[in-house]
DNA sequence: TTTTTGCTTTGACGGAAGTCAAAAACCTGG
DNA sequence: CCAGGTTTTTGACTTCCGTCAAAGCAAAAA
């Protein structure tokens, strides 16, 4: 018996469709790790080691200038995969922003089974475009969107993301109430803006009865076609 | 014999690495299609119908707000990959930069066709991830940098990307003169600025003797390492 | 409890970049 | 070579957001 098999994310991973055969090889080659909220697993600029999939958690993906300014570039919930497959160095680094739960692999060993297994690779080609449209889309808002636009999207991308399958346990979505895997700071990272146009943001849409803040990490969407249009 | 034979992609695009009876199988589902600049190859939300391979000349992948924002998150050259296979809609509009020539496929038929080549899907895998750490590495500049770091980060892109095989003969480098596939609208979508900031950057660069500017698609490197500098 | 420490919020202010408008430069086709 | 249109540059003004600084809060430590 393999550990996979009581994965909680067995079914959505890009292990899912593999037969119990592959499924014991890639097991083999993989082992779970725990990563307390801050601790880094992936360093921007070093030779790409190890690759892993989130099991829970939510983890960020960032790089930064020389003068320590940082920019978000990425955030991935369970059943995400993690680090660059094939060669190369990392491009930014990966950091978990609650308690997470990841499965790794030594990058070299990933790339051979994959090699071997075009089902595997196959599930990772559908989940890199799928990224990489994410990603673009994301360059519209950080290139082209005010304060306000900023912050309303990355609140409707809360909700959405939040509701996943497998994130509701931890960080989710209880009646309206988004308990955010981010801190001011990081959310200023995520949206190019700076900590206190965030908080002036976010005490604006209190004032104005869009949402509730019971506290640092929660907000509760009150108005959620108001977020809509103010998001663009 | 297969036009993909006389393809001055052949070496470099996906198709690289394909014998010629599978060379002959992806010729019979494709066809070459010219572009002239200004015109569009796909259109941002439709059903994604077709993919291409560039064979010649620059493309802009982009998408707007809808009050007429835009913002373009991607360019192609030649042997570039266009285009989302695997179902769903276009995130984003192909449009022609310069003249161009494509080798287009049906998005069903290249689908399959990739799913039957596990080494053509490995290619096609290699290059999203290489893009998807390019598209990354770009929004640390949408997000974090001044108007002046984001044109000379700009620049030092166009230095590197024109001098790539292939490139050289259309648009590309001669004696450190950049010929640029941009406007300065487009310089602006890429850069999320306005043309007005574009341009004050790219006359203070003149004046201090950074770069030469012997016309509008023209640009002279005079200074790389003060662009360096400037970039951040 | 009280203290400490690290976030977050709020306020005052300045500046980088956006907006609006006009002039200049440059294509393009007659 | 000139006329008409487009693109780019330049200038004057405005504004949104960043910066700097202080105060407020909440959770952890003493």
């Amino acid at each position: 018996m393999t550990s996979c098999d009581s994965c909680v994310v067995r079914n959505r991973a890009i292990c899912a469709g593999l037969d119990s055969r592959e499924l014991e090889a890639l097991n083999a080659i993989g082992r779970r790790r725990n990563l307390a909220a801050g601790e880094s697993l992936i360093w921007e600029g070093e030779d790409s080691v190890l690759v892993a999939n989130v099991i829970d958690g939510a983890l960020k993906l960032s790089t930064g200038t020389e003068d320590g300014r940082e920019q978000i570039v990425g955030v991935v919930y369970p059943s995400d995969f993690i680090g660059r497959p094939f060669g190369t160095t990392n491009g930014y680094g990966v950091t978990a922003l609650t308690d997470a739960r990841v499965c790794v692999f030594n990058r070299r060993d990933f790339d051979a089974f994959a090699r071997e297994h075009p089902a595997l690779e196959h599930k990772l080609l559908d989940r890199t475009l799928s990224e990489l449209d994410r990603t673009r889309r994301w360059m519209l808002l950080l290139g082209r969107k005010s304060a306000s636009e900023k912050v309303a999207s990355f609140l409707l991308e809360m909700c959405e993301r939040l509701v996943e399958p497998g994130c509701k346990v931890d960080f989710g979505l209880t009646n309206r109430v988004l308990t955010l895997p981010f801190s001011r700071q990081q959310i200023a990272d995520v949206l190019g803006l700076t900590i206190e146009t965030v908080s002036r943001q976010f005490t604006r849409l209190k004032a104005d009865g869009v949402v509730d803040l019971p506290s640092r990490r929660e907000v509760v969407i009150i108005d959620h076609a108001a977020l809509e249009a103010e998001a663009g």
